[in-house]
DNA sequence: AGCTCATTTATTGTTGACAATAAATGAGTG
DNA sequence: CACTCATTTATTGTCAACAATAAATGAGCT
């Protein structure tokens, strides 16, 4: 079902929560209990993939047909958008997905940097004894996967399963609430635009190793070091990238400013 | 004007933004280009200082006439709170101010002592000369308040300023955006709660002073330090202060439970 | 009396129409 | 031809009515 006004096919929300082959999404629409909530992960993940592009303008009437809810439900999806900062906004002027050039990747990522460190040094204090075994069996897994795939860092939420489990574990409510509702879809969003960006495996794989002992230790000061030294160091091999490939990057960012805006 | 099946009183928001003799207000009252926003100021306000108390529900069509708006902006407005946590919200089942218990405060307050330890340590390289002599002048302000107002700690703002000015001043907008737009109105609605709770004020001008001496030496890693030590220290005065009077607090926290809810 | 289930009531969720605003267009003037 | 200003058009903001849901009520039963 094509939209053709559209560069993008959407797939109608409701159809979406129905034919859920896949699991993650299947949990999410049970909890989506409001069209506003179906229509704001539909929203986010178009966003987080791409299916709408950095910089495109969010028009409400458009996005509302094509995913065959009001503009109330819609503009309810975009305001929280704003709040997870995947939207920006401008009153009487309408909402935009967010461009991620480098200064707010990096803003990004001292941000995480800090947070996440603060999540691990509390995950070390309040993790059980079940949480670290699980988080242990988790690296093993990985650790097979690299050596078995000949340095093949393994793609699906494999880096992302082990810091979520910090999070989890880590006690802090609000602490966890604002990593995982709010800046892990940035995240996402910006890993699905560079995918090709990679490497560091063999790196994060000793790094991580590093924080699993701290965790298992007890050792909440050490692994808030470690944690902070694994995401600064990720935000500058992220740096360097975006530096040497200013240019093309450039291109990514600004794909469709060009879009027939008739306004 | 009152409402009188409600137990306080609010002022309609089109009045509040005419008659304001406060500085602050009639600034954001002109920032505040929607009714959407002014609904969210003045209910955001209403909740900071108490007109609507903690734990209390927010009824839509009760509220949207007291602001003398209509649902839809209210809704947004509510919205726009719930990502600032200032209000929970359960689908089907509608929002209520958030009853700040101890628990919640204390994780408030690890990661507020992460964030603005990184505030500190960006402000120590980013900020200009001119911005840290003017840091200085206000420390000195307070220093003068300090000792002319026999050891009163300056009520109206201080402590927010100077901390304010650091977080605005570290280049970071995600940052401070994050500090100034959603924690720190959560930090307000504590604070005038538990307005009674002072003291530390001879305590905090020594921290601020060596943060001070911090950021003009540009010693980011000793910035980060001081302002962390800083918050873990208001953090444990609070922690123990809710633990001496935690049957009193219990009082504050679920005042109107009560409520009559004929739902 | 206490429990279960249907009924009522209050509240939230959603919609489409209307108002207000700003961008786009085009006529008129130097 | 460029520029300004009025006009049109598209888009966002707001509203009030309607639908859907859940809580409150009360009748009927054990």
């Amino acid at each position: 079902m094509h939209y053709h006004f559209c560069f993008h096919p959407i797939i109608p929300i409701n159809n979406m929560a129905q034919h859920s082959s896949d699991k993650v999404k299947s949990i999410e629409s049970l909890q989506d209990r409001t069209l506003s909530d179906k229509t704001t992960t539909a929203l986010r993940e178009a966003i987080v993939n791409g299916t709408i592009t950095a910089g495109e303008k969010l028009n409400e009437p458009r996005l509302a047909e094509q995913f065959n809810v009001s503009r109330g439900p819609l503009r309810e999806a975009i305001r929280r958008l704003v709040a997870m900062r995947l939207v920006t906004y401008v009153p009487h002027q309408g909402a935009s997905v967010v461009t991620l050039d480098a200064k707010s990747i990096i803003e990004l990522y001292e941000v995480r940097e800090v947070l996440e460190g603060k999540a691990a040094s509390l995950a070390a204090q309040n993790m059980s004894d079940e949480e670290i075994s699980k988080l242990r069996e988790l690296l093993d897994i990985h650790r097979q996967h690299y050596e078995s795939n000949n340095g093949e860092y393994m793609q699906q939420g494999g880096d992302f399963d082990f810091h979520y489990l910090i999070i989890k574990g880590c006690g802090n409510d609000m602490l966890s609430n604002q990593l995982l509702n709010e800046l892990y879809h940035i995240i996402r969003m910006f890993r699905f635009q560079t995918s090709r960006f990679k490497s560091r495996s063999n790196r994060a794989l000793i790094e991580h190793e590093q924080l699993i002992y701290a965790i298992e230790q007890r050792d909440s000061e050490m692994a808030e070091m470690v944690m902070r030294r694994h995401i600064s160091r990720a935000k500058k091999s992220i740096k360097d990238y975006l530096d040497t490939n200013a240019q093309e990057n450039q291109a990514i960012e600004t794909k469709d400013k060009t879009v027939p805006n008739n306004r």
